[in-house]
DNA sequence: CTGTATCCCCGTAGATACTG
DNA sequence: CAGTATCTACGGGGATACAG
């Protein structure tokens, strides 16, 4: 095993970021997190992701054990996703890392705004980002 | 600007995973924590990692505000890192990171010890990775 | 001692078309 | 509806050599 796979794997802080590291994994949370969404609702509120990346980054969740996915053998089939205890247990760290940056960043209130816009409009449903 | 450029660089959220979003960044916070290190300190607890690629990444985290650099006009030059105030205010939340990890995940009690002998081998001090 | 300068690899992510 | 399959582009990260 190298050096740098042992920091990777076997770190807990390695671990964990590597768990929520991606570009979309920690929006996929905060998106998930009041209830179920079906894919095609995950795709319409995060409309800037691919289908292609977006199930790639379910895909690993799901085996980090972040999310739930549940396949409905339907036609036209149904697949729901929800966060598991760990995925849940991670939104406070979220929120205070969000905080964080708040805090020591000067935001200009009108881009937060268009960001928390942009994620609304597609579903016109607050989304907390 | 182009959507995902505004996810990036105007929610709170995504400008904070990218500020610590890269490999090595989280753990080069908390080698830091204690107290000032040169670039050689620095380089010998993480001996993992290439001198550009830690030079690479004490220039962002000096640029995203985490990393005070100090460089000392001496000959050998002699330069030292610590951490600002928004880089401790980042501690708190790793280290809830670590145990969110630790708490759902099932850990080879001898490969965290090894992950901890690690860094602390080539430095003769613990370093709470 | 503290870096640069190159070169290169590989993985993430994106675009697009297609399928059960 | 919920994905695959392919192909491509880009950039982080690594190896090595050199510099002030």
């Amino acid at each position: 095993m190298k050096k740098n796979e042992l920091m990777q794997y076997s770190c807990p802080l390695g671990k964990a970021m590597s768990a929520l590291g991606s570009k979309w994994k920690p929006i996929i949370v905060l998106v998930i997190k009041d209830r179920k969404l079906r894919f095609g609702e995950l795709a319409a509120r995060i409309n800037v992701i691919s289908r292609k990346v977006l199930t790639d980054q379910l895909r690993e969740m799901e085996a980090d054990g972040l999310v739930i996915r549940e396949e409905f053998k339907e036609i036209p089939p149904r697949v729901e996703y929800s966060l598991t205890e760990k995925g849940l247990a991670l939104l406070p760290i979220l929120y205070q890392l969000e905080e964080w940056e708040m805090r020591y960043h000067v935001y200009d209130p009108e881009k937060v705004k268009d960001c928390k816009t942009f994620l609304e409009n597609k579903n016109n449903k607050k989304v907390a980002i």
